[in-house]
DNA sequence: CAGTGAGCGAGCTTCCGCTTGACTT
């Protein structure tokens, strides 16, 4: 017989909350949900009021068996999952799946995996809240309404296997609206001025302010007709301005802001923030990663603040306690941080050792002292004009929690390092060095990252911290967003430069629009938008997850009727999806881009079976179409008719080489150059359309010495086992799997007895 | 490795939100 039986949602928590309660009670762990609606027909009764079917999945069921003979031999059941919505409703599955007594149940809640909080919630016992359970079912049902109502007319108008959703389908949406800004978007240029002042250093030697004009100039005209008038200018101070400035630090993480800072700063996915969160969670060292809430356990506080005193002094110590300010927040767990905050490191992969670290920087700082700083702004007069110089700096007065952790952004703009200025006075002359107009061009608005995506749809109040990188990974999935490096153009921009009495004028060269690992939409991924938009525009809606929300919340407080919720929203939904079957059709993408001037005849494009493509002529002409597959990086939207032609002018024969003829072509790994039936891939420069000769007997020749140079070493006892050049340097091969060699071992100087040992020793991979 | 681009009409795909492994490379 089990005294107590407490059922928690995570492994790891249980252990723990044993470790608290001690041998009276049994901590167990349902592994979230236990059941979920059937799969087949919706798993709701539609018709009978939204009745829904509710099975144990398959990989659920050993659990569940396993829960329910111990509930059988507890005196008392205590239900401790989560305290929300997802939670409540865990709860209540439990609940009823394990047949369990009324009499002998208790259902409890912790925000925080303190013992007093585990002690405090025994104490404070409830039943399950049926309108909270209510709610969630209704999230439930409408996301299964929605998801297995339009993935299926997917399927039949635009490609089999896609899928939509409330959550899915806007975050896509949020892309393929991003792109199009993108695509709109015309930079406009300007000159910005800037001068540079010759003043009296610190130490009293020579040194330069600079300072930036008030005024941008649209025309180049009109930036060397200022720089002329500045010849004869006399500058002069004509104010100093000093204010202080407070920086509060950030709040702790939540999941949300650990994905975004551990892209920007450590360069992680979010799918590889949360593997790696998930470990030092399971062992032991940090608190829950999947969270919305920034709140602190006062435990944590009070050990956070003994660490500042200990390691900064009493100075730096400013303990708070930051509310939420995110949407539809639930706030069932602490912020993210570390269990033991007395550890500024721990033990672990260099990842680990990396986001632990990021972790608790961002806890400490969190109860740290403001930063002061102190702006200074110069404001230069120049004679003869109306605009003046402006000099600004920041001086750091006390760094306060700026000394551990510093918040980045995804500005891509780089924050110029303003400093100390220099000790002028009011009145002074200024002598001027050099004034410089540069051209510049507004910048395009940047595409989404994972994480600013996930930024975004935390702000929309979109998923929750468990389904961000999972709705992530999906949208990638189904190939409607592809994340990648856009090389971008160099491009040269005009600066002038007035030194002395005279102006002088360079082109210099300048990156713009490149990006990586940035999230772009897919021709597939444009065409569910525009086919989702145009049917189910309230679904698309950016406020549809908030309007629900609302609904939630109503029924939750028990003044709604669930079934009656889903019906309001189901009648006229269905009605649109039965529409929307009948008479739209199916979306291709279709566009017609112009006439070929050979033919006469229509090039267009679309998607086809195998992806997008364009086409002369159409499948009715008694000539049969002529095809021909976009090249990567193309796409349905923005390809000119110019682009579309010069698709049909591949493969073609650019010259010959040793007898035989060179053909350059496109296959599915890209362009290539074909010769005596080998193929050979053009690099990212070269282009296809006007590549040479000379170049293409380059790229052949190139390819073979490497192929020369592959094959180190090799052993006549052993002809399986070969010392290989490849692209990540020398490797060793062996039946099919490469071993790396030592950095001490050179490669052409092993003997065979040292390869197998190389081989021997090598570590396993499916080890962590 | 480097192509295809109609529809014979099987049987499948799909949602969001809770949780972890069990699998490869």
């Amino acid at each position: 017989m089990i005294e107590n039986l407490v059922i928690v949602e995570s492994p790891a928590k249980a252990k723990t909350i044993e470790r608290f309660l001690g041998g009276a009670y049994t901590v167990k762990s349902s592994f979230g949900h236990i059941r979920d609606l059937a799969k087949k027909n919706l798993g709701i009764d539609v018709d009978g009021g939204f009745v829904p079917q509710y099975i144990v999945p398959a990989d659920k069921k050993k659990i569940v068996k396993e829960l329910k003979s111990l509930a059988k031999d507890s005196q008392m059941v205590w239900l401790a999952t989560d305290e929300d919505r997802e939670g409540e409703a865990i709860a209540w599955h439990l609940f009823e799946e394990l047949g369990l007594d009324k009499d002998k149940t208790r259902r409890i809640v912790f925000h925080e995996i303190t013992k007093d909080a585990i002690l405090n919630a025994l104490d404070n016992s409830r039943h399950i809240d049926t309108s909270l359970v209510n709610a969630q079912q209704a999230r439930r049902v409408l996301d299964r309404l929605v998801g297995f109502e339009l993935s299926p007319l997917l399927w039949k108008k635009v490609k089999p296997s896609l899928s939509a959703g409330r959550v899915q389908s806007v975050a896509v949406k949020l892309i393929v609206e991003r792109e199009r800004e993108i695509q709109s978007f015309t930079p406009k240029k300007y000159f910005r001025v800037t001068g540079k002042f010759l003043v009296e250093g610190s130490n009293g030697g020579p040194a330069t302010m600079k300072a930036d004009l008030s005024k941008r100039f649209d025309k180049r005209e009109e930036a060397e007709t200022f720089l002329s008038q500045c010849m004869n200018s006399e500058f002069t101070v004509t104010g100093i301005e000093k204010k202080p400035l407070k920086k509060n630090p950030p709040p702790p993480f939540t999941t949300s802001t650990l994905q975004q800072e551990a892209s920007r700063k450590l360069g992680f996915s979010v799918n590889q923030t949360m593997s790696v969160a998930q470990r030092l969670y399971e062992s032991g060292k940090i608190t829950y990663m999947r969270t919305d809430s920034v709140n602190l356990s006062k435990l944590a506080i009070g050990t956070a603040a003994g660490k500042i005193k200990e390691s900064f002094g009493e100075k730096y110590l400013l303990t708070r306690n930051f509310t939420t300010k995110s949407k539809g927040a639930q706030e069932a767990h602490e912020a993210i941080r570390p269990t033991y905050l007395e550890n500024s490191t721990v033990e672990g992969s260099r990842a680990e050792q990396r986001l632990y670290e990021l972790i608790w920087k961002r806890t400490i700082a969190s109860q740290m002292s403001e930063a002061q700083l102190e702006k200074t702004t110069i404001n230069i007069a120049i004679s003869g004009a109306a605009e003046r110089f402006v000099a600004t700096g920041e001086v750091l007065k006390f760094d306060g929690f700026l000394k551990v952790y510093m918040e980045s952004t995804d500005d891509d703009q780089e924050e110029e390092a303003k400093g100390l200025l220099p000790a002028v006075n009011e009145k002074d002359r200024l002598q001027r060095e050099l004034i410089e107009a540069s051209e510049k061009t507004s910048l395009q608005p940047p595409r989404y990252t994972e994480a600013s995506l996930v930024k975004k749809m935390e702000e929309l109040g979109i998923g929750r911290p468990s389904t961000y990188a999972p709705t992530i990974s999906t949208v990638q999935q189904r190939e409607y967003v592809v994340k990648e490096d856009r090389i971008g153009i160099e491009r040269e921009m005009t600066l002038l430069t007035l030194r002395g009495d005279s102006i002088s004028e360079k082109q210099v060269k300048e990156k713009y629009g490149f990006e990586k690992n940035k999230l772009g939409p897919t021709d597939i991924g444009s065409i569910v938008n525009d086919f989702l938009e145009q049917n189910f525009q309230n679904i698309m809606d950016f406020n549809f997850t908030a309007s629900v929300e609302k609904q939630f919340d109503e029924i939750a407080e028990g003044g709604l009727d669930w079934p009656k919720m889903i019906e309001g929203f189901y009648t006229p939904f269905h009605t649109r999806v039965d529409t929307a079957t009948q008479t739209s059709e199916r979306s291709k993408g279709e566009k017609v881009l112009g006439e070929d001037p050979q033919s006469g005849r229509p090039i267009s494009v679309k998607i086809g079976r195998f992806g997008p493509i364009a086409q002369i002529g159409e499948a009715s002409d008694e000539e049969k179409p002529r095809f021909a597959s976009l090249l990567k990086g193309q796409s349905l939207e923005t390809i000119t008719l110019e682009d579309a032609l010069d698709l049909f002018r591949l493969p073609r024969t650019i010259g010959q080489f040793e007898d035989e003829e060179l053909v350059i072509g496109v296959g599915k790994y890209g362009p290539y150059v074909r010769h005596k039936s080998k193929f050979y891939s053009l690099s990212n420069s070269d282009d296809a359309y006007s590549i040479e000769q000379e170049r293409a007997i380059e790229i052949i020749t190139e390819k073979r010495t490497q192929e020369e140079n592959r094959n180190i070493k090799q052993f006549e006892e052993e002809p399986g086992l070969l010392i290989l050049n490849g692209r990540y340097g020398p490797y060793i091969s062996f039946n099919k799997k490469n071993y790396r060699i030592p950095k001490s071992k050179k490669p052409e100087d092993l003997s065979l007895e040292e390869c197998r040992e190389i081989i021997e020793k090598a570590p396993s991979r499916t080890k962590k």
